[in-house]
DNA sequence: GATGTTTTTTACCGTTTGGTCAAGGCACGA
DNA sequence: TCGTGCCTTGACCAAACGGTAAAAAACATC
C-alpha cells in the first residue's frame, strides 16, 4: 500500500546539477572576491554565470547560502599546506617549501586569497566559525610544532604564532593587493620570480639556526 | 554701482560647516573600512555620524564624494613615515624606525588601514590615480635610496622593491586582518609587544650586511 | 511518443538604496 | 530685533536589490 518513494530519497544529483552549480560558484568566488559579500549582486553572478537570476536561486537558496558554500568548499584546499607541514621532516626545508606552497598559491588562486581577505578586514562576520573551528585548532599544533623544533636547536628561536602570521601576511599580500603591485611594478613576467626570490630569503634569514 | 559680490567669493566656511564635515569623514572612515565602499550605505555613515540622510549630502555631493575626500586626506599622513625615510641618517635605524612607524600606525589607526586594504583588494577602483600619482613616485624614489644603501653596503643586498612590499604586508596586516589576529591570539595586552619584535627581528635579519 | 520530473523563464513583489526637493528652523550680523 | 542666508528635515523618487510564484520548456525514461 505504501508506494510512496522511500522517506530518505537519494535524489541523486543530475549532471546539469553538477555542472551548473559549479559555474554558479566559480561565478560567485570571481564576484564576492572582487567587491565582498555585501559589495555583490545576485544579478552579477547571475550575468558571469551566464544564467537567470531565479535560476541560480534555483540551485542555491540564497546569496548567503553561495558564500556559505564557497567557504565551505575553498577552506580545506586553502589550509592543505599548513596541514601537510611534516613533523618529521627537516624544519627548514619544511617550512620553506611551505612559503613556496604559499606563493604559489597567491600566484594560481588569487581570488580564493581575496575572497577570504575580503571577509576577514570587514571583520569576518560570516567566516567566525570557520576561523574558531577549522583554523584555530590547526594554528596552534602547527605553533607548537614550531616551537618543539625550535627547542630542538633546528630552527632559530622565533615567536612561532607571530611567524606563521608573518608568512601569511607575505605571501597573501602577493594576491591580495595584486592591484598595488601592478601599479608599483608592471613588469609582470619576472615579478613572480623575485617575489619569490625575496620571500624565501627573508624567511630564510629569519629561520636560520 | 557694482554692489553684487566679488566674483570669486571666498565664502567663508563656518564653524558648523567644519564641524560637521569632521563628523561626516569620521563615520565614513568607521562605515567605509569595516564594509568596503559598495558594501556600506549612506544611512550607515548618517546614523554613525549622527545626522540624518539629506543633511550628509548637504555636506558633500555624494557617496562618492565621500570616498574622495576621505582618500585624499588621508593618503598623506598614510605615506608621511616613508616620506621621511632620511637619506641622511644610518640606514639601518632608518629603515627599523619605518618598521616600528608603521606597526604603530596599524594599531592606533586600524581602520585608515582597512579602508585602503578593501579599496586595494577590489582592484582599486577609485584609488588608481592616487596610486600612480603619489604613491608610484615615492615608491620609485625610495627603493632607489634602499639601492644605494645597498650599493654602500651599509645594508644587505635585497629586492628593493619587494622590501618595501614586504614591509607593508606584514605591518599593515595586523591592522587589515585584526579579526583573525583576534581568533588566533586572544590575549591583547602582550600581543602587539610581541608583534613588534618579530617583525623588528625579521627586517632586522633581513638587513644585517 | 506519452508521461512524469527537472530545469528555465517571465512576470512580479516588497524593501533598500542613492539622491532630490521644497519648506521650515536657526544663527548671526545689521 | 529683524531679516538674510546658512542649516536641517520630512516626504518623496526612480532604480536596484534579494527573493518568489507559476507556467513554460527541456529532459529523461519507458
Amino acid at each position: 500500500m505504501d508506494d510512496s518513494p522511500p522517506k530518505t530519497a537519494p535524489r541523486k544529483t543530475t549532471r546539469i546539477q553538477k555542472l551548473n552549480r559549479k559555474r554558479i560558484l566559480d561565478a560567485a568566488l570571481e564576484v564576492f572576491s572582487s567587491n565582498g559579500f555585501r559589495g555583490s549582486t545576485l544579478d552579477m553572478i547571475a550575468g558571469e554565470a551566464g544564467l537567470s537570476k531565479p535560476n541560480i536561486l534555483y540551485y542555491f537558496d540564497s546569496k548567503e547560502a553561495m558564500h556559505v558554500a564557497l567557504l565551505n568548499e575553498l577552506m580545506d584546499a586553502w589550509l592543505e599546506p599548513l596541514e601537510a607541514l611534516n613533523p618529521d621532516g627537516e624544519p627548514l626545508d619544511e617550512l620553506m617549501g611551505y612559503v613556496q606552497k604559499k606563493m604559489e598559491m597567491s600566484r594560481k588562486f588569487p581570488r580564493e586569497s581575496r575572497l577570504f581577505a575580503n571577509e576577514i578586514i570587514q571583520g569576518a562576520p560570516r567566516m567566525a566559525p570557520h576561523l574558531a573551528k577549522r583554523l584555530k585548532p590547526l594554528f596552534d599544533a602547527k605553533a607548537t610544532l614550531l616551537r618543539k623544533w625550535m627547542a630542538e636547536g633546528r630552527i632559530a628561536q622565533q615567536d612561532a604564532e607571530h611567524l606563521i602570521m608573518s608568512i601569511w601576511a607575505v605571501t597573501q599580500h602577493y594576491a591580495d593587493f595584486e592591484a598595488q603591485l601592478d601599479v608599483l611594478i608592471p613588469k609582470k613576467e619576472i615579478a613572480w620570480r623575485r617575489a619569490s626570490d625575496h620571500v624565501e630569503a627573508i624567511f630564510r634569514k629569519l629561520l636560520h639556526p
